[in-house]
DNA sequence: CAAGACTAAACTGTCGACAATCGACGATTA
DNA sequence: TAATCGTCGATTGTCGACAGTTTAGTCTTG
C-alpha cells in the first residue's frame, strides 16, 4: 500500500527550468552584459541541448523582463535605462510596503527571530569584504518579509524584480561603502515591523528603499546610462477588445 | 530606400503571440475551464501549427500565471481557490493605489477627459444589458489609470493580474445587479484623483476594489470553491544562492 | 573615398519525428 | 474481492532539419 515513506523526489529533468535559470545567472552577474545579443543555438550548444529548450527559457525571461524578444533578430539582454531602473523602483516600494505591513500583521515570534537572525548574518557578512556576497544576504533579508507576508504572488514578484535588480547593482557596483551601514538600517526597519504600526513601516521601508533607489539613481546617472523614454517593447500579452462570444 | 511610411506595422508572423492571445480568451472566457488539460497536438491541431509555438506559448501563460505545468503531465488551466482570488486582489489593491496616486500626480486636462468619456462609455453599456461588455469597459477605466500613472511594468503587471480577474468574473457570474451601480462608483473615484490627496484617493480605491473583493469572495464561497493552502506550484524562478563567481 | 549594390554566412521561426513516460484498463494473484 | 502487475495508447520532452530573413562583409560605382 505504499507507506508514505518520506520523499527522495526524484529531480525533474526539466531542461527548461536549468536553462532558465542558468540564463538568469549568467544575466545577472553580466556575463550576458545589456544590450547583447542571446543567440539560441550557441547558448544551445554550449549546454549541449536542442535550441527548444533554450528558447522556451528565452521566453520565460522574456516575460521576466530580463530579455526583451525582436521579431526575427532573437533575443537580447534588456537595456538598462534610468526609466527601468525608476520603474523597476518604483514597483519595488509600492510592493514592498505592502508586504511589510502584511508581515507585521502576520508575524509570529519564528518569523520575527528569522528576521533577526538574517540581521544578524548582514552583520557577520559585512566583515568579510564580499559585495556579491552582501548583496546576496540583503536580498534573503527582504525576502523573508515577503514570504512571511505570506501572498505567493508578491513574493514571485519580487523575485523577478529582483532578477533585475541585481543586474542593476552588479554593473553598477558595490552600493554602499561601508557594509555595516547596510546591516544596522534593517533594524529600525524590523523594529517598526515589531511593533505594527502601518505608518511608521511604511515610513521606513519608503526610507530604506528610497535611499538605495536615489544612491543608483545617481550612479546610473554617472554612467550616463540612456534615459530610454523610447517605446521600447510593447510587453505583455493584451487582451484585445473583441466582441466577446461568451 | 523604405520611406518611414509609418504603420501598416504588419501582423509580424509571431505565431507565439497568437497562440497565447487565443489560449489566453480561451481561459477566461472559461472555454478551457480550470483544472482542465491543455494538450498541446490538440490545441496545435486545431490552430493548424506545430506543437513548438504552442509550447512557448503555454510557457508564457505560465509564467503569467493562467496555466500550471507539471512535469511531464503537461499544462492545466489554474484552478480557481480562494487563495488565489485572495492574493490577487490583494496584490490589485496594492498596485491600484499606487497607480492610482502616480495618476493624480501625473494627471493632465486630456488624462483627466479620457477618464471621464470612459465613465460616460460605462453609464452608456449599462444600458445594453451585457455583462462581458461592461467588464470589458470596466477593465478599461481602470487600465486608464494605470496608462496615465507612466510606469510599464506596472501596467503589464495589471493586464497579468486582469486577465485572472477575468477567469474569475466570468466563472463567478456576474459582479453587480445594478449595472449602473458598477459606473456611479467610479465617479468619487475620479474625484479624489483630481483633487489629488494621496489619502483620499487610497480610501476610495480601498473602498472601490476591497468591495469587489468581498462580493467576489462572497460568491467564491457560495459556489464553495477549494480553499488550496496548498503548496500547489512552485512557482517563479528563483536564484538559488550560489557562490557568485565575479 | 564614400555610398550603395550584391553575396554569403548566420540566425530565427517553424515543423515533423522519435524515444521516454504517463494513465487507464484489463489480467493475475493472493 | 481487493490489490498488484503488465500492457497499450496517448502525450510530453527533446531533437535535427529546412526555408526565409537578417546581418556582415565584399565589391562596385560615382
Amino acid at each position: 500500500m505504499s507507506l508514505p515513506v518520506g520523499l527522495p523526489a526524484v529531480a525533474d529533468s526539466d531542461l527548461v527550468g536549468q536553462v532558465a535559470r542558468i540564463l538568469t545567472q549568467a544575466i545577472v552577474q553580466g556575463r550576458l552584459p545589456p544590450g547583447s545579443k542571446v543567440v539560441e543555438a550557441g547558448i544551445a550548444r554550449e549546454l549541449g541541448v536542442s535550441r527548444a529548450p533554450v528558447r522556451e527559457a528565452a521566453r520565460l525571461l522574456e516575460k521576466q523582463g530580463l530579455l526583451v524578444a525582436k521579431p526575427r533578430r532573437g533575443f537580447f539582454v534588456r537595456k538598462l535605462e534610468i526609466r527601468n531602473i525608476d520603474e523597476i523602483y518604483d514597483l519595488r516600494l509600492c510592493i514592498e510596503r505592502h508586504a511589510s505591513v502584511l508581515a507585521a500583521r502576520n508575524l509570529t515570534t519564528e518569523s520575527r527571530d528569522a528576521l533577526r537572525r538574517q540581521i544578524d548574518v548582514l552583520h557577520k557578512t559585512a566583515d568579510l569584504d564580499d559585495p556579491a556576497r552582501q548583496v546576496e544576504e540583503d536580498y534573503r533579508f527582504h525576502r523573508l518579509i515577503f514570504e512571511i507576508a505570506d501572498n505567493r504572488r508578491l513574493l514571485r514578484l519580487f523575485d523577478d524584480l529582483a532578477a533585475e535588480l541585481r543586474m542593476v547593482i552588479g554593473l553598477i557596483g558595490r552600493l554602499y561603502d561601508d557594509p555595516h551601514e547596510i546591516a544596522r538600517t534593517h533594524e529600525p526597519l524590523l523594529a517598526a515591523i515589531e511593533a505594527g504600526h502601518p505608518e511608521r513601516i511604511t515610513a521606513h521601508v519608503d526610507y530604506h528603499i528610497g535611499h538605495a533607489w536615489r544612491e543608483v539613481g545617481k550612479l546610473a546617472r554617472e554612467l550616463a546610462l540612456p534615459a530610454g523614454d523610447a517605446a521600447e517593447a510593447p510587453g505583455g500579452i493584451l487582451i484585445p477588445t473583441n466582441g466577446v462570444t461568451v
